[in-house]
DNA sequence: TAGAATATTGGAAATGATTTTCAATAAGAG
DNA sequence: CTCTTATTGAAAATCATTTCCAATATTCTA
């Protein structure tokens, strides 16, 4: 039996995410805030422990450079909120929706299928690349 | 002013492509359809140019071995369907949703974000996981 | 139809994010 | 304090995708 240990660099990473919750962050940016503390290997370790452990959900995103993954702490208002990821910016904004609760009900009705309310991702165009085309 | 030409190769992926539109097909799998007669290099350049044309849509999976995109053209109804990945199989399922169109309504009027309908991504747990969890 | 101009191809090498390896370190139990 | 073993981190490995570039093929023009 695997006894998991307290240690420095997971109390600075989760600590990190913490203080963040509200952010979509790259593993680039959490390691350049925990750099002291943490070696970017123990980085993935711990977020790729904390995505196992379900505290942690893993966001894909696509931009110029390629692809690009985004993590983000679960908290309490995570069912009243969604993604919407821009496909020309690829910033990536919260959406508050009351209608989406009818789409997780139709699915589980439809297809009984249990749609997981954090890793909601919408792709789309937002209202500054919109603004911007029509210049 | 460049021009684009007609080839072989180009033909012969669209065909697959065509032929599959019902399909999510990751680069692998239509590359080992095509490959006597496009090498990998030149699907990759095909399948991104079809996407920048908004005629192929890319959508991110991860499986156990790590990421992966599974590419879809795009067709007619694709206004009525959305997708469903299950975070424990990595299926990829069509749902047939009334209740989406809605939502979109929602995010265009509470955030003037155009939502791309071909890119709905739902992940959770499908009915197949749900079961053989209770076994 | 020939020949020029240039878009396209494909294999090899490069890239870049993530994972694996493994020896050194350190947390926690007794 | 000492032992067991989980954890760390630097370097190397991995793997999907992109870039490079010389060879080839397509389309245009005369």
């Amino acid at each position: 039996m695997k006894k998991e240990r307290n240690t420095e660099q997971k109390v600075k990473v989760i600590e990190y995410l913490r203080n963040n919750s509200d952010k979509h962050l790259s593993i680039e940016e959490i390691y350049s805030n925990v750099k002291n503390d943490a070696g970017k290997t123990t980085v993935y370790r711990i977020i790729n422990n904390l995505i196992e452990k379900g505290l942690v959900t893993k966001i894909p995103l696509e931009n110029s450079q390629g692809y690009c993954y985004k993590y983000n702490p679960k908290h309490d208002n995570c069912n009243n909120h969604y993604h919407l990821i821009c496909e020309k910016c690829n910033h990536l904004y919260h959406f508050e929706s009351e209608e989406i609760a009818k789409v997780n009900e139709e699915a589980k009705q439809n297809e009984d299928f249990e749609i997981d309310n954090n890793r909601i991702v919408f792709y789309g165009i937002c209202k500054e690349c919109k603004d911007k085309k029509s210049e």
